[in-house]
DNA sequence: TCATATTAGTCCGATATCGAACAACTTAAG
DNA sequence: CTTAAGTTGTTCGATATCGGACTAATATGA
């Protein structure tokens, strides 16, 4: 069936503020973090605290939908800075185990400190419940285009 | 004067989704563009029509909020592949001028076409208007940003 | 006019993303 | 138990992003 598509020029621009919108929220986060941790060092961090410390890569490679050579990268940053540990995983020898370290720990909950304060002129210049009504819609692009793309 | 920081749950949850979204709606532009030509090639292609041709290489990393040196090497990829024309700028010995070709117009014109065609399902899935609705929102959002970083 | 500051663009090095190919290991089939 | 298939992670090469340093040209000001 052929469905009607939709106006391009919604699409154009929804898509190219939300583009300009992570890139300017990216850079508000990076300027906020130590040398040499990005903001998908931060995500990953962040991650293994508020969901699950103690799982694979690819583990994590899934939840953040990206290719798995791409969460090796971020991982040995990581690792190299001390901020998680890979420990082998006892029960398949293919797999390491991701690990939080204390100096990991420490350092994701400075950034969301500084952040918060960072995005607080920003919050109180909006209508309040601007940032948090976004949310459910934007959840629900995001999974239609989710299954969109699987299918 | 010290302001109240903003929930940072809502701020990353929210910030998530438009890293998501942004990551994903950038996969399906790519998907159905020629090979060697990314969104990046694509976002430039598509201002040099949508608002105006002729103009410099640094107007054009203004109007993406990108730093020069990655409008020079968005540019010299499409200068390479005949799809924008350099030529340089009768008003000023340092500065070029950048126009699209009509090999460049012909591929822009091609990739909306088949990029709504890609979104036809997607926007039959999703309520009515919700990515119309969202976009003044993201736009106040991202212009609060805006000031607030060069501020 | 001439020296200095500013501006446009490029080049380089570092980090990020991602597909393809590969090695190590596990699982399934027979 | 042995082989084939699948899974986990790494390496490599290509493209993107971006700060710093550089060149060429223009503008400012004494």
């Amino acid at each position: 069936m052929t469905q009607k598509a939709p106006d391009p020029t919604v699409l154009f621009e929804l898509f190219n503020e939300i583009g300009i919108l992570s890139q300017l929220s990216r850079a508000e986060l990076e300027a906020r973090l130590p040398h040499g941790v990005g903001a998908p060092q931060f995500s990953v961090l962040n991650h293994l605290i508020r969901v699950q410390d103690g799982r694979p890569p690819l583990a994590l490679a899934k939840a953040f939908q990206v290719p798995k050579t791409t969460m090796t990268h971020t991982l040995s940053v990581l690792e190299k800075l001390a901020l998680v540990e890979m420990r082998p995983n006892p029960e398949d020898g293919r797999s390491k185990l991701v690990y939080i370290t204390d100096k990991g720990r420490a350092l994701r909950d400075q950034a969301i400190l500084d952040v918060g304060a960072a995005f607080a002129p920003l919050a109180a210049a909006l209508p309040a419940g601007l940032m948090q009504g976004l949310i459910p819609d934007l959840r629900e692009l995001r999974k239609k285009m989710d299954e969109n793309r699987s299918a």
